[in-house]
DNA sequence: CTTCTTGTTACTGA
DNA sequence: ATCAGTAACAAGAA
């Protein structure tokens, strides 16, 4: 599931790959990945190119070199992989050969750039997207998102004020776009333990001492899993096809019935807001 | 075979 | 306005 930390380091990979590279063909496999209609959308991409890439929550930005905006959303299982001309497919070293093999059945756009470089666009539940939009559109869809999380203008009295007067479980608001944009089940479920803070409390009961620490966890967290270029769990890879590395430091996300790595008390998983959610009944207030 | 999983949107109902 | 719950989407794992 690429979350924030997930797109941003996918962002980050390709920003040194594909700027500035004029893209000579795209091959749109699976109509239903692209938005805009094929035809259209081939148009516009073809002979044009990526001069920026943007993040807003877990949506990706291309900027292109005639003004208009290519959104990608990897929803649960979207990869951006990228290939430079006459890259060798590596094998051997990789558990799943099809994280590093390209292109795969789940290749459903594939573009190719001037150099011979190709990114793939790779999505075995096929419920990403890709969209061509204008500025203006790109504005609409920007402001509805919620405060960007690893920005300095989040501040703690910012958070204060998105909380205020609200009365839903923590875990819901964590997970709500509009709120804060770019936390996934994963990262939901490692702020609160880190907070101590049970799921399921309600945002009207927490403590000043409580949000203080929730505050603080959402940005070191999602920095820490950044510098660790993102969670692994199962599909899951950069922009070079390999796997992040934060999955060794989750502490409860997945880890339902074993033990509590502070206390030894075991894990319980129950469903918040409609989502797994793992926590420590001991750890957790 | 069935059931569960997951991010987001859309919808219903409180 | 706010919020909870659920279906839908696809396909693989168990």
């Amino acid at each position: 599931m690429p979350e924030l930390p997930e797109v941003e380091t996918i962002r980050c990979d390709l920003l040194e790959k594909i700027l500035n590279t004029k893209i000579v063909q795209v091959d749109v496999v699976l109509d239903k990945i692209v938005k805009n209609k094929s035809s259209a959308f081939k148009k516009v991409i073809k002979n044009n190119q990526f001069t920026d890439i943007s993040r807003r929550g877990k949506l990706l930005i291309f900027h292109l070199k005639d003004g208009n905006f290519l959104l990608t959303h990897l929803r649960m299982t979207g990869q951006l992989i990228y290939r430079h001309q006459n890259q060798l497919i590596a094998g051997g070293h990789s558990e799943k050969k099809s994280d590093l093999d390209v292109p795969n059945k789940y290749s459903h756009v594939i573009f190719t750039f001037q150099n011979g470089g190709q990114l793939f666009y790779n999505d075995l539940r096929q419920f990403g997207y890709l969209n061509i939009v204008n500025k203006k559109e790109l504005d609409q869809v920007i402001a509805k998102f919620g405060t960007e999380l690893i920005d300095d203008n989040f501040t703690l009295p910012q958070f204060r004020k998105i909380l205020k007067g609200r009365k839903r479980n923590i875990k819901a608001f964590l997970l709500d776009q509009n709120m804060l944009a770019g936390i996934g089940n994963i990262y939901a479920d490692e702020i609160l333990f880190a907070s101590c803070v049970k799921p399921t409390r309600t945002i009207d009961q927490l403590t000043k001492k409580e949000v203080e620490l929730i505050f603080k966890n959402i940005k070191s967290i999602l920095k820490l899993a950044v510098k660790h270029r993102g969670t692994t769990f199962n599909n899951y890879v950069d922009a070079n096809g390999n796997k992040g590395g934060f999955i060794k430091l989750l502490k409860v996300y997945n880890r339902g019935d074993q033990q509590c790595l502070n206390c030894k008390t075991t894990l319980q998983k129950i469903k918040v807001a409609g989502r797994g959610t793992c926590f420590c009944p001991q750890c957790q207030k």
